[in-house]
RNA sequence: CCGUGGUUAAUGU
């Protein structure tokens, strides 16, 4: 059992919807888990409707099912049958709260995302990635900050959220400082640095900074340049990187 | 106290 539900996981991941649901047809017995599984798959695929029938189809449903239907109606930017589905929960875990607290985040509202904080029985890192994004969204860096320093212990997400934060405001010299003390970073880390340089009005440095990263071919790094270029009205210059690009075979999607 | 695990929540164009 935990074996096939393993294979339907992965192929729901990678967005096999069809593959999914066809292991899931073919398993000789399906628990709670299972279920969840095809549900949060048909919530990737956004197959709203499917992911309601099966959610009213299942036999039981513990508090994932229900995490994973109110994170379908946010996928789909339905944030008030998200919430009537919080408000219908039979019980909230700390899933429940931060899940709600992303869609209010994710849309931008930061008064509801803030009072939802403060209203929250316990606060996980998620709880605070979520305000801290909400703060960054808005504008207010200096409490995207301030929610950094309160976190009880951070990861990687949470370090690009605030250096994203630097970057979109073009802080270029804290962005900078903030990576160089990274433990760990990844292709997202990369790329909002490249952001920090390119807002904070040094694009040609920022575009040098292409060759620096460990997964030159990724393409949204190139992407941002592009699209940075575009920006700033550099026409020639960003069908010259477009060109470039295609030397390096990278897709333009 | 720490680590692990078949399903749900947070970060880049």
């Amino acid at each position: 059992l935990v074996a096939w539900t393993a294979m339907l996981a992965a192929n729901a991941k990678l967005g096999h919807l069809a593959r999914a649901e066809k292991v899931f047809n073919e398993m000789p017995e399906r628990d709670v888990i299972a279920w969840n599984a095809m549900l949060a798959g048909c919530a990737r695929a956004r197959i709203l409707s499917r992911t309601k029938y099966l959610f009213d189809a299942m036999p039981e449903r513990d508090s994932v099912s229900w995490n994973a239907l109110l994170s379908a109606y946010a996928l789909e930017g339905h944030l008030e049958l998200a919430k009537e589905t919080f408000d219908g929960m039979p019980e909230r875990d700390i899933v429940s709260w931060s899940c709600l607290l992303s869609v209010y985040s994710l849309h931008g509202h930061l008064e509801r995302a803030s009072e939802l904080f403060h209203r929250s029985p316990e606060w996980s890192i998620v709880s605070y990635s979520c305000m801290l994004d909400a703060f960054s969204k808005s504008g207010y860096v200096d409490d995207a900050k301030a929610m950094f320093n309160a976190m009880p212990e951070w990861n990687l997400i949470a370090r690009n959220s605030l250096l994203d934060a630097y970057a979109q405001h073009g802080e270029i010299q804290q962005a900078k400082s903030f990576f160089d003390s990274f433990p760990e970073r990844d292709d997202i880390s990369w790329t909002a640095l490249l952001n920090a340089f390119a807002h904070g009005g040094q694009l040609s440095k920022a575009r040098d900074m292409l060759e620096l990263i460990p997964h030159k071919h990724e393409p949204v790094p190139w992407n941002t340049i592009l699209a940075a270029f575009a920006r700033s009205g550099r026409f020639e210059t960003a069908m010259q990187h477009l060109h470039e690009m295609e030397l390096e075979g990278i897709p333009a999607d």
